[in-house]
DNA sequence: CAACGGTTCTACGTCGTGTAGAAAACATGC
DNA sequence: GCATGTTTTCTACACGACGTAGAACCGTTG
């Protein structure tokens, strides 16, 4: 659902609509309205953030993509008991390749 | 809800039920029937396993608390477009006892 | 076979989410 | 200044996941 703009920033709820409406089936188009209602409904959770001055009010992601999914992980992990266990598990059934981008991204961590 | 026993295993349903009865208020103690429906969809799911064959049916969790949220973690992570962009946000806002947690961790996977 | 404990079926309230129409609030051209 | 088109809010519905549990069904055992 957000995925869709998750990426640009500042859009109007027509413009928005409209992304969806060419990044999906033909037949799958909301209606603005719908848009609209989705959302005010992520602003009131805060996901979204939107500016009230300008007309066609402009909607922008609060946090990127990345951001939240990390936020989503910390609270994944965070409703683990064994902190450090989840962890292991989650470690050791990462690929290769990310093994080492980890590694890489701890090592930048230390030097702050 | 499914943490309530995620650390013992192979319970019967009215001993699941009555350790949420003694680990609640005591107020809220669920029916046997409570438990058991969620159990069967936590079945379903394929969360819980349960031998049929033994009269009061024994149910069980397939998959640790570690394990399950190593899972989630996984989900979310592959939710996400960028997943090393993700990592790095997770990284960076972890603990630094965790970070050095996950660096020994990853110590660890390297020989295998 | 009757009673009892265990299990399944059915069902209800609540919540999040996708969907959108009706109505209200605005902006504007004439 | 008012009719028209655009934008936003209000209200509402269907659907699926969940917590909850009663009613009915089933298997054991006295």
């Amino acid at each position: 659902m957000e995925q869709l703009w998750m990426g640009d920033s500042a859009l109007t709820a027509n413009e928005v609509r409209d992304r969806l409406a060419s990044a999906s089936a033909p037949g799958r188009a909301p209606a603005t309205t719908t848009v609209l209602t989705v959302l005010s409904r992520l602003e009131r959770k805060g996901f979204v953030g939107r500016s009230r001055d300008t007309r066609p009010h402009r909607y922008s992601a609060l946090l990127s993509r990345a951001e939240h999914t990390a936020e989503l992980m910390h609270e994944v992990l965070s409703a683990s008991s064994d902190r450090d266990a989840a962890l292991a598990r989650f470690v050791g059934t990462v690929s290769a390749g990310e093994a080492n981008t980890l590694r890489r991204l701890l090592d930048d961590v230390v030097r702050h």
